[in-house]
DNA sequence: AGCACGCCGACT
DNA sequence: GTCGGCGTGCTC
């Protein structure tokens, strides 16, 4: 039988010089625990590291060079598969990412092991012919001394002691102990430890078979009753062996001698099991039937079916407003998937992975799904994660990164909401899932299922003209809601006339009138502030000073919890001035509307009034989301006020009133994208109200209530916002007439930074023309190529770094990435010493 | 990234 | 004369 001998490895060391794979032999051994995908202990340099093989040779490839073995392999079971490894293969093409980071991205943090170091004790022999190489200075004579034999008889006793441990104990011996492991007394190996461990638990389970234990139940011996009885009930429950110890303590009221007494007798083994720390155990999960599709939810279900059925890499579209019963069709596509024998992926965006999605899910396919919070602890989510790469759910649900889920055959990918940002990973790898999940289900001939009642104008764009080969999704509309009820009346309150009228307060007279109307009638209401590009800074009203960050040119961010000036970026902190400490000033204040300050003036305003709100500050803690939102639903609040996360998905019954404080806020925000945000809020917001039998009414109170957006968003009318929005991307030529790429560099040094800024624009555009490609994008030639820039960042500053960038726009069938990577490294090679850092965001969400 | 090797200042 | 500063070079 002829095994791999050598594997290729990428190592945990994220860097452009190691960015390869490294070839290492393969000990005896291992040979039939490796794999694609193993995770593995590699001896690099100096130390030991983590790695992933991604790929294995019958061979050694060409001789002479001798290759170092690999250490340890990691897990029994590989934590990724040959079609994950290749992904991420393509992942650090497309994002212009190191290979180890999109690997990486693809597994728990959990196994993210780094290697720790141990002392023991040296093998004799070999110490004894160390000592003939080693110099004059390590003659001291190790052995004689006092120090020395202490320490020996420490490391002996423990057998091996963590090197850190070693040093802190013996403190003082550091030069005995470096004299030691030069003489080969003692030896220092390394190895990787992760960060989690798994939860072990003690369980028992039958040692023999359950015939030969009903035989022993006969023939026991009557002073051993305590013992017959736990056996018996062992007998009883056998189908769920092994069972854990301390439910067989806790029912027979027994003693753990009693159980170990039958383990001598060699009837039961004790075993340590695995633990699976279940976040939803104990909860119970309302079953819920498959419900009657109308006619429209019908037709979507059948043509993805269709496509599963045939095991089709189809791409769907799924527009459907607000309240259309969306989910519905998820489940029933996904009950197909499973009926296949095929695995299906549900991705939605981090806010909106509430509980009452989460019980949908439970409801239908109850432990068949695993659910991957953020705010699950590392080892929750190491679990349920090992629950899909064990294949013991059928279904994954959670936020972005489970768009990697170990699955084997999968057969659909759902993405709701698929216009959210939350999507698209800020840090590297800067993926977006969409385009992962397309790319994934491509190559496993699965169904995708992009589902949004504001879906992205890219994938709508995409959709409509069909021209892209990669990615054509497959429109299906919805255009009513599940239970027949109709979207609700939507009102523009135009704040500009308040303020003529004398009203200077943040509620419009309509809004005011409307929360009074419903705490009468005893309705509930969500108040929407829509903060973003607002943020509570300080500013003095004498002088004009704004509080802002020594290291990052941005302004702090004041905290009324703890009183004190945050920077977003870096973390600085700082006490909050009760003085200017520009002009001495006491007319120094707090700006910018935030959630605390809509409470107080609720408060003022309607004596009495229940408000829960929902923003970062009130959210931090674990479960703090569910517990405000489970409050709101037992009518225990008349208001649900918050920022973002109130607009999506959620579904109260007797919500009859939507607010929008301030729709406008967002729409004077650089970003070419600042519509479609609005416009996507606004409606998704507005879906919240009268979803049941109550009629719903929304307000929306605005500044600039002419714009398009807010027209659009407030007569429900995705495809005129479309129609303008598309008219408007056109003539500026952002997406999706072109795609971009944002490259940001960064220096401590701002001359040296614009000068190789500078080049770099250069370096693009000399690249470009080279290839034929450089060409304005005003002309309608299929392939173009532009650079912007380069210009200081809207940040210019963050952590002492000064930060510039330009923009490359481009189109057509072109490697526009690549050579973005070429000149990224050349520069990076000239500027190798001066410390330049260079990141590129491939199709960027922010560009900020 | 780390870790070792290597070549110049402040100390016993 | 050494200890150690961190520049720079490499990792199968």
């Amino acid at each position: 039988m002829t095994r791999p001998q050598v594997a290729k490895v990428i190592v945990d060391v994220p860097v452009k010089d190691t960015d390869r794979p490294f070839d290492y032999s393969i000990p005896e051994s291992m040979r039939a625990w490796i794999e694609v995908g193993s995770r593995v202990g590699v001896p690099f340099g100096h130390r030991t590291v983590q790695g992933f093989v991604v790929a294995l040779q019958e061979e050694p490839s060409a001789a002479g060079i001798r290759l170092k073995p690999i250490q340890e392999v990691l897990d029994v079971v590989p934590p990724l598969s040959a079609e994950l490894v290749k992904l991420a293969e393509w992942m650090s093409r497309k994002y212009a990412c190191r290979f180890i980071t999109a690997l990486q991205a693809m597994v728990p943090t959990a196994l993210k092991g780094k290697a720790e170091r141990y002392i023991s004790l040296g093998d004799p022999a070999e110490a004894e012919e160390e000592d003939e190489y080693s110099g004059t200075l390590v003659r001291i004579e190790t052995k004689q001394t006092e120090e020395a034999r202490t320490i020996m008889a420490y490391v002996a006793q423990k057998g091996e002691v963590p090197a850190l441990q070693l040093s802190r104990v013996f403190q003082d011996s550091a030069e005995t102990i470096k004299a030691m492991l030069r003489k080969g007394v003692l030896q220092e190996n390394q190895s990787i430890k992760d960060k989690l461990q798994k939860k072990m638990l003690k369980a028992v389970d039958l040692a023999v078979d359950a015939n030969e234990a009903e035989a022993a139940l006969e023939t026991f011996p009557a002073k051993a009753q305590r013992q017959r009885e736990v056996l018996k009930f062992i007998l009883e429950m056998k189908e769920l062996l092994p069972l854990p110890l301390k439910e067989i303590l806790a029912s027979l009221q027994v003693s753990a001698a009693t159980v170990k007494g039958l383990e001598d007798k060699g009837l039961i083994a004790i075993v340590d099991q695995e633990v699976f720390r279940d976040p939803y155990r104990g909860r119970r999960f309302k079953p819920s039937a498959p419900l009657a599709l109308n006619d429209e939810q019908q037709h979507a279900f059948e043509r993805i079916r269709g496509a599963l059925d045939a095991f089709a890499h189809d791409v769907f579209l799924l527009h459907g407003v607000t309240g259309s019963g969306k989910t519905e069709v998820y489940l029933q596509t996904i009950q197909r998937c499973i009926e296949q024998g095929r695995q299906a992926i549900v991705l939605v965006p981090e806010i909106s992975l509430t509980p009452q999605m989460v019980e949908r899910f439970k409801g239908r396919f109850g432990d068949q799904v695993a659910v991957m919070h953020s705010r699950l602890s590392g080892g929750e989510r190491y679990d349920e994660w090992r629950k899909i790469r064990e294949g013991k759910v059928k279904v994954a649900i959670g936020a972005r990164s489970a768009v990697f889920a170990p699955f084997e055959h999968i057969g659909l990918i759902i993405m709701d909401e698929e216009h959210e940002t939350s999507y698209k990973q800020e840090e590297s790898p800067k993926y977006h899932a969409r385009d992962v999940a397309i790319r994934r289900a491509r190559e496993q001939g699965a169904a995708v299922i992009l589902g949004s009642a504001t879906p992205s104008l890219e994938s709508y764009y995409a959709a409509r003209s069909q021209a892209d080969d990669d990615f054509a999704p497959m429109l299906l509309e919805m255009k009513l809601r599940a239970l027949g009820n109709k979207l609700p009346s939507v009102q523009i309150v135009d704040m500009r006339e308040e303020l003529k009228e004398g009203n200077r307060s943040m509620f419009s007279r309509p809004l005011h009138r409307a929360i009074e109307v419903r705490l009468e009638r005893g309705e509930q209401m969500v108040l929407l502030l829509n903060r973003r590009g607002y943020s509570t800074f300080v500013m003095c009203r004498s002088c004009g000073y704004v509080a802002g960050c020594p290291e990052c040119d941005i302004s702090l961010t004041y905290h009324q919890k703890s009183n004190n000036l945050r920077c977003h970026y870096c973390g600085y902190a700082a006490p909050a001035p009760s003085v200017c400490p520009d002009c001495g000033s006491e007319h120094i204040r707090y700006f910018g509307t935030g959630t605390q300050r809509v409470e107080e003036e609720l408060a003022k305003l309607f004596p009495g009034i229940r408000v829960i709100r929902m923003d970062v500050d009130t959210t931090t803690e674990k479960g703090s989301h569910e517990k405000l939102l489970k409050q709101f639903r037992d009518k225990k609040a008349d208001v649900l006020l918050g920022t973002q996360m109130v607009a999506k998905g959620l579904d109260f019954p007797d919500v009859t009133l939507v607010g929008v404080i301030t729709a406008d806020s967002a729409l004077n925000l650089p970003d070419f994208r600042a519509g479609e945000k609005t416009f996507q809020l606004l409606t998704q917001v507005a879906g919240r109200a009268g979803r049941h039998q109550l009629p719903g009414e929304v307000l929306i109170q605005s500044y600039t209530p002419e714009h398009y957006s807010i027209v659009h968003a407030s007569g429900h009318d995705y495809l005129s916002f479309v129609r303008d929005e598309l008219k408007h991307r056109r003539n500026l030529h952002y997406p999706p007439y072109c795609r971009l790429i944002l490259v940001t560099m960064t220096h401590e040094q701002l001359p040296l930074l614009v000068r190789m800024a500078e080049n770099m624009v250069t370096a693009l555009k000399g690249k470009a023309g080279q290839r034929g490609w450089l060409g304005s994008l005003d002309r309608l030639t299929s392939d173009a190529f532009d650079v912007l820039g380069p210009v200081a960042s809207p940040i210019p500053r963050i952590k002492n770094r000064y930060r510039f960038q330009c923009m490359v726009k481009w189109r057509g069938n072109i490697d526009a990435v690549g050579l973005v990577r070429e000149a990224a490294e050349q520069l990076e090679e000239t500027a190798q010493h001066q410390k330049l850092q260079i990141a590129i965001d491939v199709d960027p969400q922010m560009l900020m």
